[in-house]
Order: C-alpha cells, then sequence, then structure tokens
DNA sequence: ATTTCAAGTAACTTGATGGTTACTTGGCAG
DNA sequence: CTGCCAAGTAACCATCAAGTTACTTGAAAT
C-alpha cells in the first residue's frame, strides 16, 4: 500500500507525482491563457507527460480546469484564516499577495468572465470563509477598530476592491500609475498608500455624541 | 457619394449598416467570450452578414478585436470629460456605467488577460486622457476638495477600483453581498456606501495648522 | 447603355485541437 | 512465477474554426 519508495530517484511510475506535474502545468497554462485559450497538448508538454495521462486523471479539459481552480481557492482561504484584525494590515496583506501571486488573481478573473452564470466552483466552502470573514469585521466593529457605521459586506468589499484591482487590471494600473504592478517601487508606495488610506474604515473620532453605536 | 436614402427602407447594399452590425455583432460576441472564445462564424451569424464581409471590412478577426476596444474605449473617455469635481459623485457615476455597462468591463477585463504585455490598443489617447483626470483631481486638492495628502495617481487608482470591482469580480461581489451585482437592491446600497465612503478622500477637517496645502 | 468596382455570397482549404484507440509495461497480490 | 491492472505511450481521428477562392450583383460614374 505505501509508496515503494526506490532507494535511489523515483519509480518510473509515479502517479502522484504525475498529477502533481499535470496540476501545476495547468495551472500556468490557465492563468497564462484561460480556459478556451489554453491548448491540453501545452499544458502535456509542460508537465512533460503523455497527454492521455491527463485524460487518465481527470477526464477532460474542463475537469482539469476545476479541479486548479479547487485548489487554487483552498490554498488561499488557508491564509485568509491567519489573518489578525486590524483593516490597514488586512489591506497590506491581500495587496502583496495579490501582487506575488498574480496567476491566483488572473484565475479569479478568468472564472469571473467564464462562470459568470454558472454556479461557483466550491461555493459551500467559499461561502463559508466569506462569512467567517465578515464575522471578524464585526468582532473589530465591536471592539471600537472599525467604524460601526458601515455594513461589514460593504467594508469587505471595498478592502477586496482596493487590494485585488492592481493585479486583475494590470494595463489600467499601468497607465495611471506609470509604473507596472510588478514594479517594487509601485508595491511599496501602494502599501504606504492603503495603510493611511485604512483609516476611511476607523470610526470617526467620537465626534459630539455616540448615539449609533449598534447600527447594523 | 452621399448615401443613396432609399424612399423606404434602406438599399440591399449599405457598406456601414454592415460595418456597424459586425461591429455591434463583435462587441457582443468579445465580450461574452473574449478573443480566444469568440467564434468569427457566430458574429457573422449574430450580424446577420456573410462571415466574409468580417475580413472584407477589418481584415481579420485580432483587428476586429481591437477596433471593439477603441471603439469602447472612445466612448468612455467622452463620458469622463463631462464630469464635475466631487469624488462622491465620480464614485457613484463611474460605479453606475459599470454596473449599466458590463460588457465595458468585460473587455477591459479581457483586454488585461490577454494584453499582459503586448502594448496598450490605443495607448496615446487613453494616456492623455488619464492625465487629463489626475489633472482633474490635482485641482480638486488645490481647491480644497480632495485631500492634498494623496498622490492623485493613488486617489484615481483607488477610485477606479471601487468602481469597477464588483462588475469586473461578480461571483466574488456575489459571494460577499448576497445578492448579484444586476440587482438593484445591491446597486442603490452600494452607491449610498460608496458616497458616504467618499469623505475618506476628503482633507481632515482642519485639525490644527494649514501648512501642507501645497503638497505634490 | 456600359463599364467598373465595392458589396455580397457559397463553398472550400488548411491547420489546430480536444479527445480516443489500441497498444505496452512496471510492479504488486496470490 | 504469473496473472492482472493501473500507469504509460504513440499514433490516430473527427471536428471545429479561421481564413480563402471564385464567383455574382447592385448601383454610381461616364
Amino acid at each position: 500500500m505505501a509508496r515503494p519508495a526506490r532507494t535511489s530517484g523515483v519509480s518510473l511510475r509515479n502517479p502522484e507525482r504525475t498529477r502533481e506535474r499535470i496540476l501545476s502545468a495547468a495551472l500556468k497554462e490557465f492563468a497564462a491563457n484561460g480556459f478556451a485559450g489554453a491548448r491540453v497538448d501545452a499544458i502535456a508538454q509542460r508537465a512533460a507527460v503523455n497527454k492521455r495521462m491527463l485524460y487518465h486523471y481527470f477526464g477532460n479539459k474542463e475537469h482539469l480546469f476545476r479541479e486548479v481552480l479547487r485548489l487554487k481557492m483552498a490554498e488561499r482561504q488557508a491564509w485568509a484564516e491567519t489573518l489578525s484584525g486590524d483593516p490597514a494590515e488586512s489591506l497590506a496583506f491581500w495587496f502583496d499577495a495579490a501582487c506575488r501571486d498574480p496567476d491566483w488573481v488572473r484565475l479569479l478573473e478568468w472564472e469571473a468572465l467564464q462562470e459568470a452564470n454558472r454556479r461557483l466552483i466550491d461555493e459551500k466552502k467559499r461561502r463559508a470563509a466569506t462569512n467567517r470573514g465578515l464575522e471578524r469585521i464585526r468582532q473589530r466593529q465591536t471592539r471600537g477598530q472599525v467604524s460601526a457605521e458601515f455594513d461589514p459586506r460593504h467594508v469587505m468589499l471595498a478592502m477586496r476592491s482596493l487590494t485585488m484591482f492592481p493585479a486583475a487590471f494590470p494595463q489600467l494600473t499601468r497607465l495611471i500609475m506609470g509604473r507596472p504592478v510588478s514594479d517594487p517601487m509601485f508595491q511599496k508606495d501602494r502599501t504606504a498608500f492603503l495603510k493611511r488610506f485604512a483609516a476611511a474604515f476607523q470610526p470617526p473620532p467620537a465626534r459630539s455624541s455616540a448615539k449609533n453605536d449598534l447600527a447594523k
């Protein structure tokens, strides 16, 4: 039952490794070209695997695509859970994540464009993760770190927008900023901006009364 | 030289109309499926035009795609110029525009994914339009309507992010908000949120001194 | 009226591409 | 040792889709 674990190197037959190779090649190909643009032959070649194996393990192109998406999503969900509370920190963290791993953003984008109508891949898990995120924002609100005047859903949507947009629209970002998104200079400046801008989510500095503390 | 202007209906030959039909069909097809996913035959069919005409007028699929993009961009640029100053107003306006015309956002998205590396379509004009937009923000800053502490480029990027994101990522938006982007309820709520949130761009209410009025 | 050319049509070519067939081979259970 | 099946290979096929060829036709200009 256990892997043979050849003393030197890997055995010629190695289903797990092959599967991994295909998935990793598929991730690159799909992120780069989307579903319609991706070429099954290209994936096989990248993976240095016979094309037939791809069908052996995943059935067809679409199944493979969905599996790639599912894995990436799961990876990110795990990250999301490790986050503490501060909006400034979250903004910086997610912006950094988007810059470091543009493939992830691109996959989300391909998904948005393609599966627009269809039900989401892995919807249940993603909805649960989102709800946990919303709960975290509510906690910050009760702790007074985030303004209670805002609906947590709107806050989360705003934060996602601010962090993902540059990686999602590098051409527009470059047009506006004059630098490519990949430029460390841009990333540094943007992080600084986001940290300051995070103040927008904080409660106003106790103006006169404090009557609307429990607003939705 | 002038159009014949048949007394009743349109003449059988009508190059302008045909060109229009093709462009409008292409817009829909490209917005729906992207460049790689779009089918030339589908465009011809949608336009109720012989496929050959498409090559007659536009040379090939890619030229047609670029022409479609160019036209949409130009349309939006014109809109942008009509805008007055207030961030709250701009946010609401552009958010509404994105919701009303998801095809436009989708085209930008396809462009982002496909032409990632290549030079932008119509880059010169778009850069100029962007610069005019930045200039308008600077004016607002000197008038004290927008905080002078922010780099105008970062402000513009933030505003674009906030307005375009929902239309660009309807699946994530729905996950977060619980409603589809097309839902008027969502659009109303979001507009209200954005209007309030626009305060984030305003200068702080004159705390102690007013020394940094000319920043950047 | 006749010429001329853009506008328009139908059928075809050619290459790419997703998926399959038919086969071989490594390695474990019995 | 041997039968068996998952893992793996090479060659193939059917289809689809971009782009072309070769033709016809409407109507403006002379």
